[in-house]
DNA sequence: TCAAGATGATAATTCGTATTATCATCTTGA
DNA sequence: TCAAGATGATAATACGAATTATCATCTTGA
């Protein structure tokens, strides 16, 4: 039984004696087991060299295994190994938007530039779940015939998520990780996000420490948890004098300024452009006359000729440790499965003491 | 026998009566044939409606099927079916680099858009396949334990790709389609292609028709396939006397002017700036005094006080056409496989009639 | 009434690899 | 000389899905 009955006509023969067509089938165990008289199994048992776990294999059968294997280039098929071990090596990202959108800027991308590195890392591949079908303009996680289930699990991205999806994604245990805090839904959510409350309770610091006593927050302050803990983070640091505006007009922005207000805190800093653009209007400069922090940093692109004094939101990092805690959860490890990255402040131009005499008193 | 059975204690266990561990157990064809009371083929032969080749199936029982696989969200593990040889409407996208780069401005962007969509418009996932193992700085198709077959077929993406990589990937048999043309490589390849040539003559023919008669092609004109069609189509249109140069420096174009060279078209338009920083410092200016054209659209951000003459590589309509042709070569359908999409000719202010006078005789 | 045909579901096998239990055969030691 | 232990390899099975051949059961027609 010499190796090279490769190229004998039975090897070129299926079990069944059926011609193998025109493509070359790829060499398995079996064919080495035939080439180099032993069984399947030992082949496998010499490739995978279990020492361990009392497995004996006589050197010298060994050795002629490894030359059929040398002679062939005989390599597994990444496919049947991984269906042996049940772990499909795939990492699931869903976001309710298109992942690359056409707009120039784009917000997930520094998301995905760490989550593909943590992977790459991993040696996991990334299934990117532009299959689910949309409804309402928005893809949908469980909808009929949804493929979520096709990796191992799950990284999800959006600034708000559907609640009812996170609660049956914990229902149905299936393995997962937000990147951005979640509220609990039906139990723990593994989240990767950004202390929003940390970085705008200290944006608020900074404005007082400037000398400013009268500050506004100008957003909603609810719906995605990003916004909520923004406001919880400034209403937590400011004096108890702080306004709150839910949304940006001009009519409100002049009461505001009337009233005494010396800083506004902007929940949305691709707001930074429409404020800019009022002061503007009202002869106002930004900061001699008023002040201007972004609770976080813009998303779309903002007018160039403004450095906003706000935060950077550690997009990359997240999505790198949105990965490790997944692969955590899918190892059974044990991890901290609920993490706030801190968030850089970024001094910027926009905030300065406040003019004497402007506040009243 | 009814679906709550999900619950039941022996739904806990597998075959063999041991307790499933802390990891869960992806749901499969045999639980969806215990809930709903039928063999594991049945539920295959449900699943792949096997209308044909004599297959029946009771509508009722089919309800049943169809129900416990509704309820339990249950999808066909995708290892499983690529190792029975099917399909998962899965399209592969390989990057020899990775396919979110840090960088700003981003190369790979434009053309994933397309792919993006058009996977989802045809209900396909798309698989990045990270997990390739980098070797030399970039990362390789066929190492041990590649995953790209896991994909039903793939997408290749960069602008220089391996010709060994091309002719397995043919030998193999392994559907795929290259954005970029490419030469044959122990077959033809199907490819998503711009028409530089195309667009590099039509380029020469309005320099021409502004009346310039010495043009210059600066650039490799070889290697990637991109580069080679430049060159190519360059000289098919230019007149015999035309120069080349293999690189930029400040004293080659020195010496082209020199000779009376009044128009250069720049290979690589991401070198636009250096020209205009060169014509700078000699006191030239584009195009009074030299006509630049850009034989293509910058990738890299470009200074932007000069609009460069040139064409628009349809990056997103590539994509789109990518996945167009890999469709219809996984289903056996006729296409056209070698595509070369029109660039679209962008005027610019770096064209102009040449000074006369400055002709040499 | 009984064979032939229609109907519906399943057992068995395949894909390629990993692993466990089992089975021969050969050494020892007493 | 015979049992106990060491040694080396294999059979069997699992992983999850697809497919073919087969087997019951029920209709139908003459």
């Amino acid at each position: 039984m010499t190796i090279d009955r490769l190229a004998d006509t039975d090897y070129q023969l299926t079990e069944k004696g059926t011609p193998v067509s025109g493509t070359r089938r790829r060499v398995t165990q079996r064919d080495i087991a035939r080439l180099s008289g032993v069984s399947q199994a030992t082949v496998s048992l010499v490739l995978n060299n279990r020492l361990d776990a009392g497995v004996r294999i006589a050197p010298e059968t060994r050795e002629r295994v490894l030359r059929a294997i040398r002679e062939t280039g005989y390599v597994a098929d990444p496919l049947a190994r991984r269906l042996a071990d049940r772990n499909n090596r795939i990492i699931g990202v869903f976001t309710y938007e298109p992942v690359f959108p056409s707009g120039t800027r784009d917000f997930y991308h520094p998301f995905l530039v760490g989550i593909e590195e943590n992977a790459e890392r991993r040696s996991c591949d990334l299934l990117l779940l532009t299959s689910a079908p949309v409804q309402d303009g928005r893809r949908r996680i469980f909808a009929e015939g949804s493929r979520i289930r096709l990796a191992d699990g799950c990284v999800l991205l959006g600034r708000d998520i559907d609640r009812d999806d996170l609660a049956r994604l914990i229902e149905e245990d299936i393995p997962f990780v937000s990147v951005g805090r979640r509220d609990d839904a039906g139990g723990p959510v593994p989240y990767v996000g950004a202390d929003y409350a940390a970085a705008s309770a200290a944006m608020v610091g900074r404005a007082l420490d400037a000398g400013h006593r009268e500050l506004a927050y100008i957003g909603r302050g609810e719906g995605p948890e990003s916004y909520a803990d923004r406001l919880r983070g400034f209403t937590s640091a400011a004096p108890g004098t702080a306004r709150r505006l839910p949304a940006l007009d001009a009519a409100s922005l002049d009461r505001l300024t009337a009233e005494g207000v010396t800083a506004v805190f902007l929940e949305e800093p691709a707001d930074v452009p429409a404020v800019s653009a009022w002061a503007a209007e009202r002869g106002l400069r930004i900061p001699a006359d008023l002040s201007v922090v972004a609770l976080g940093d813009p998303t779309r692109p903002v007018s160039i000729d403004l450095d906003a004094t706000g935060f950077t939101i550690p997009r990359r990092d997240m999505g790198l440790q949105a990965v490790e805690v997944l692969d955590a959860l899918l190892e059974g490890a044990e991890t901290q499965a609920q993490r706030l990255l801190p968030c850089e402040l970024h001094d910027g131009t926009t905030l300065a003491p406040p003019a004497t005499g402007r506040n009243p008193s």
